[in-house]
DNA sequence: AATTTCACCGATAGTACTATCGGTGAGGAA
DNA sequence: TTCCTCACCGATAGTACTATCGGTGAAATT
């Protein structure tokens, strides 16, 4: 009741607002099929005319969803490497690293299944922006796992530290939906399943140039590349 | 040129087969909102009205598509079993365990982006689909490990391989798609990782009564499950 | 106070898709 | 040969959505 009388311009970045938080909720709740001028003006409690007023068309919606999305993302991963750093010791950084992320995505699990369609959606209007986001949070993981001491010292060793951050990052995608499904009550105890997987790689990482052979048998059979 | 002149129940087959195909091809490169009867049955050649001869609607396509995919899944990870049984020795199992699926995504990776994007996409026809498909990828996996001899015997270690087998799943996905995106060219150091990974984490299901203290550090303190 | 701006409205043209219907001709049974 | 069956066809009714247009009233400007 003390500010009630906004200006028109706050009113109408108010509105914007609400259309683009109802449009998550139906991207979220009834995929990219399901969201309609109709369905996110209404939900916004405006007509579905109106929506123009505040995006060109729907693609125009898609991109400005994509960019918050990348923003948000941004500020999150900045945010959680800051975190991390803080723990008070080696063990503690090693959950933290697993901890945070899990910790973000079952905060706003609607980004990640969101991401996650469009990721592998070639006809989304977000495909371009999910796979660009899915490898800075490859890249995220990588880098995390370099400041845990696993540094790639040849290319090799390089793109094996990129596999293994791609890997870990499924994971902990797959474990953090998993436990907001109910499958999997305990937060921790995914934390210790990741952190286990890590060592295990990195594992192999260390000791990729001296007991490469004893590790994993002959590796240097290339099958080619599928069809 | 040796039986061209089909029956006519024949020939009905084979236009089925081909509306079949058609849809697969249009869902994995369109997306489930590319896919209209009109494409699907312009593609398969005939008029878009026909499609009705074969499917009772759209969601009986879908529904069609579905049991398919479920028969070809259960068909896969049996002969993937089996050939994994036939290895050599102990380090050429583990390795086959983690190949073969990695091969049999590369072959027909249009299934698992179709089953990936319907897993998280709730208005899909094929969610529910997908979702069980997801859990029998888990759980075959799970077994697979169990093979290893990693068992469980409580009921703590049986969430705990659940959750192992749901992580190296999606991080078996995961390298499979960037490996046919041209980024791991060479899909033996992709089962490197993956066998790297299992290792780690079946360490820690090993030494979990034992010595899981000094694995993992304090695991007991259980943070609730999030929001 | 007079005028302009503009966020929002209802109506509607245009487009794309689903599903039905009556017809047709070649396969198959009598 | 005669009759029936049915896979396929074109046309079309019905539905849902996108995007535009002229109008309206309150905020903002003069």
């Amino acid at each position: 009741m003390s500010s009630t009388p906004l200006t028109r311009s706050e009113a109408k970045d108010l509105t914007r607002r609400r259309l683009i938080r109802a449009a998550l909720a139906i991207l979220d709740t009834e995929g990219e099929t399901g969201l309609t001028t109709v369905k996110v003006a209404k939900a916004a409690g405006i007509a579905q005319s109106s929506f123009y007023v505040h995006f060109r068309d729907k693609q125009d919606l898609l991109r400005v969803l994509g960019d918050e999305g990348g923003d948000r993302l941004r500020r999150s991963m900045r945010e959680a490497r800051r975190r991390a750093r803080e723990a008070p010791d080696v063990t503690e950084h090693q959950r933290d690293t697993f901890r945070i992320p899990l910790e973000a995505i079952c905060r706003h699990p609607e980004l990640l299944r969101i991401l996650h369609r469009a990721r592998h959606d070639p006809s989304s209007s977000m495909h371009e922006f999910a796979k660009e986001a899915s490898l800075a949070y490859r890249d995220h993981h990588a880098a995390d796992l370099a400041a845990l001491g696993y540094t790639a010292d040849n290319e090799r060793d390089r793109l094996r530290l990129e596999m293994i951050a791609e890997g870990i990052n499924a994971a902990t995608n797959a474990l953090a939906l998993g436990h907001l499904e109910g499958r999997y009550p305990d937060l921790e105890e995914a934390v210790d399943v990741l952190v286990s997987l890590s060592k295990g790689a990195l594992r192999m990482l260390k000791s990729s140039s001296a007991a490469a052979a004893r590790e994993a048998g002959p590796v240097a059979g290339g099958a080619g590349p599928g069809g």
